[in-house]
DNA sequence: TAGTGGTCTAGACCACTAT
DNA sequence: TAGTGGTCTAGACCACTAA
């Protein structure tokens, strides 16, 4: 152990440990890493404490776990990273600066097919049209492009006023339980850019998010954040 | 329960039973949900089964867990997703394209005092820096500026011949331990614009990453996608 | 079929923190 | 200080799959 007596203890201890050795190439990449049970022993631990450690390892990527075939050390490592999906509200302010935002569309309208067919919408179902920009400092700070399905919301909804943006009021009465996401970079648009403030075609970073109340389709919704816009995690 | 019989056992069922709860909010946002031993109780488990629940629904954002305080359903639900980080060879593999790369430039130089600084080398220090051109089908796929420290590489070590890509020989070679990521829509520059063949100032998806070993820094890598890339993931 | 990881149990002790 | 989550243990059975 390097440094005796400091550092972790438990099984964050064995997977530091698990991850000195595969650093150091005493376990190479796409090696099998001895059983559970052999690594408890020599820890001096109980299996389950080895498993914990293993596991979240497989869940970093650095190593893969088979029944039977056992623990190999990853060869190609896809890393994985977690990253946290920002409320808006909560990022600007957490920024130190003020939020605000502006409803600049509601209707409700048939929307293109492509939506639809992206929801498993029937095509002629009409969805609400949500656009709202978001600022911070009162300068342009993120465009949202929302498309909601009536059919999960309270009866009588209507977007046109909230006191919450689009999406806190979701959160508050619609919880979702599934969605996708897809991150990319893409030319503004000629709406996007004049929200933002930016030349048409000008980089916008861009999230889209489809979500799902069990099989029911809730909301698509394109974000397209303004230059200098950074989505930050660790490995 | 809704289908009874069917669906997951274990640990997997109390998840989807506690989700399935504060989806329809016999759990609110903000409130206190039972503590483990009663939901063990309930639900005729063992409190551990129990905990290993929560902290995947923790793991995920949707509650907030302290000791003595209990378990929350998160009030502004700073949702977590997973993203893999690819390794370009097996992502354009992936789509069933041929993949290739050419090295475009290899010297070892001072880098500017930002890129010291964010590695925290000493003004002065030389690096390696290389720059590679992936390809898809013979198409630019992918451009990487990389800052490579020497001092964690193997003596005699030049990165003018690889067999493999830079990122792939790094991985097989000098493992990490730690680093950080940054997804961002950037203009091209007028090297990337050359490289991936678009307009000067077109937008790429940009992927930055900074990596340790242990306490040394490793590498500082930029990778700029072409048009119409897209990072997906699943909530 | 046998080896390995995945999970559960019942109980225990500890660490943190609201009160 | 007392309540709650975090973790560990020793043992058990199950599920998957390579040989």
């Amino acid at each position: 152990m390097t440094t005796p007596g400091a550092g972790p203890k438990g099984w964050e201890a064995i997977r530091a440990e698990v991850l000195r050795r595969i650093d150091r190439r005493e376990w190479a990449p796409g090696a099998v890493i001895p059983p559970e049970a052999e690594l408890a022993e020599e820890f001096g631990v109980a299996r389950a404490t080895v498993n914990r450690a293993l596991r979240e390892l497989a869940l970093q990527g650095v190593v893969e776990r088979r029944r039977k075939a056992g623990t190999r050390v990853a060869t190609h490592p896809v890393r994985r990273a977690v990253v946290e999906i920002p409320v808006t509200r909560l990022e600007v302010e957490g920024r130190g600066q003020c939020y605000a935002f502006h409803l600049t569309g509601c209707a409700l309208v048939v929307p293109p097919p492509p939506v639809l067919a992206r929801l498993g919408l029937a095509p002629g179902s009409r969805m609400w049209h949500v656009t709202t920009l978001h600022l911070a400092d009162g300068r342009p700070f993120l465009y949202e492009d929302r498309w909601l399905n009536p059919a999960p919301l309270p009866a009588g909804f209507d977007p046109s006023e909230p006191a919450l943006s689009i999406n806190e009021w979701l959160v508050k009465n619609v919880a979702y339980t599934y969605g996708d996401i897809a991150f990319s970079a893409e030319p503004a648009s000629e709406g996007e850019a004049l929200q933002l403030d930016v030349p048409k075609g000008a980089p916008v970073f861009v999230i889209e998010r489809t979500t799902w109340a069990g099989e029911v389709p809730v909301t698509l919704v394109r974000l397209a954040y303004g230059p200098g816009y950074r989505l930050r995690t660790v490995l």
